[in-house]
DNA sequence: TAAAGTATGATTGTATACAATAATACAGGA
DNA sequence: TCCTGTATTATTGTATACAATCATACTTTA
């Protein structure tokens, strides 16, 4: 992330607007309002101590970001992802991971390779004592860190976009099963072939895990619909 | 698209914040407003006869579009695509126009089968007269039946998003030029793939339009920097 | 003259007041 | 009872007022 971007990111969350935009945000991904509450101006506005106006704001982005739907003059209201709409997240997320993958093979700097063994050491690490939450922040981490070495605003964008889209699903995934041991593989594999420059075998890695990981989700039964 | 999206679309369109954020992506799209152009909330509020806040609103709104970016109490300025962000762009959109031309195979309607027909003779007709107003309406046509008859929202979202983000670019190299034929015969092929539901050669053609597309732009030297 | 500090104006950020719209409850008639 | 029209209330949509911030020009001082 450039220095810029990163400016704007602080700033953004000591204005009032960035700050209802995240806790809101922070709140839907979390699970506090469910998929088709309804999310009132005024009732938030007041429980942030702020007034409409900034939270109307928010309402706009977090509309943009998908995590809301805003029907003209009734109401917002929290979106539903239906399974269909996972399945086609992963299989785009899977093209779009394996070139994101390809790309970071060329363009990955000495210090986010570094970030990037240390997060599979240390996953691994985790792995073996049962440390769910670590192990899911370490796996979030991963994956940031290829969006970031892949050089690439836009793809970086969009990958952050559908990351944090899937995010409601996935903290069920990863918590309490066996997969985590084979994600854990996999990473190290993608980790690899990235630091031998293999942009081919990289991006082939990279989408296999996205399947895998569809599939894992998919087994489990956690898809509602 | 979906009844209810469309109708969210009209409404959208009937409430003054509506009004102002098309009329203002359209100006920038048409390059009224140019890149790092400044946009000024009290002026555009008086040029279109509204105040601030419906202004304010739909800015929020083209930040997150990616049209203009919004620096914390300073303001908004109208993002400016580089070379890299443009190739980049479609590189991800062969990617994602195979997915989607794949996808479209196997779900597409009789009704958008038939209008995509229709496209591609009219296309041909219009090509032949030099009529190349006309040919450029068809082509965003053709792409956006396309993305439509995918059946995702998912995808069809993200590739009318980044259909209309490179349109600033790809209004300048549809007008004159003689790609306008070749760019026919490969949606004549694509059509015709769908319509033989033969998503794999389907997705072959759809990505290498894209590639070709990215290819002219380039060796006409339309990209800045 | 150059630099730093200060005042001024312009612009954005937020709160509030009012208008428009939609949902609800209730009354009246068939 | 059920349907319909109306009144009421709640909520969103917009305009405006005020606060905070930033940019500029000017003044002061070394």
């Amino acid at each position: 992330m450039s220095d810029y971007n990163l400016k704007e990111e602080v700033t953004d969350k000591y204005s009032l607007r960035g700050r209802v935009f995240h806790k809101i945000r922070e709140d839907i991904l979390n699970g506090k309002y469910k998929e088709n509450d309804e999310l009132r101006e005024a009732a938030i506005g007041d429980e942030l101590g702020v007034s409409r106006t900034p939270v109307r704001e928010a309402f706009r982005q977090l509309e943009l970001e998908g995590l809301i739907r805003i029907v003209p003059n009734k109401g917002a209201y929290v979106t539903g992802i239906t399974s269909k709409d996972v399945a086609d997240i992963y299989m785009i997320r899977s093209l779009l991971e394996g070139l994101c993958a390809e790309w970071a093979s060329e363009h990955i700097t000495e210090e986010q390779m570094q970030e990037m063994e240390e997060n599979v050491y240390l996953s691994e690490f985790h792995a073996g004592k049962g440390h769910t939450e670590q192990i899911a922040v370490l796996d979030n981490r991963f994956h940031e860190i290829l969006y970031e070495a892949c050089d690439s605003k836009m793809l970086e964008h969009l990958l952050k976009d559908f990351h944090q889209y899937v995010y409601r699903v996935r903290k069920q995934t990863l918590s309490q099963d066996s997969r985590g041991n084979a994600s854990n593989h996999e990473h190290r594999e993608i980790m690899e072939a990235i630091k031998a420059h293999d942009g081919e075998r990289a991006a082939e890695l990279a989408k296999l895990h996205m399947l895998k990981a569809y599939e894992n989700i998919k087994q489990k039964g956690l898809l509602k619909e």
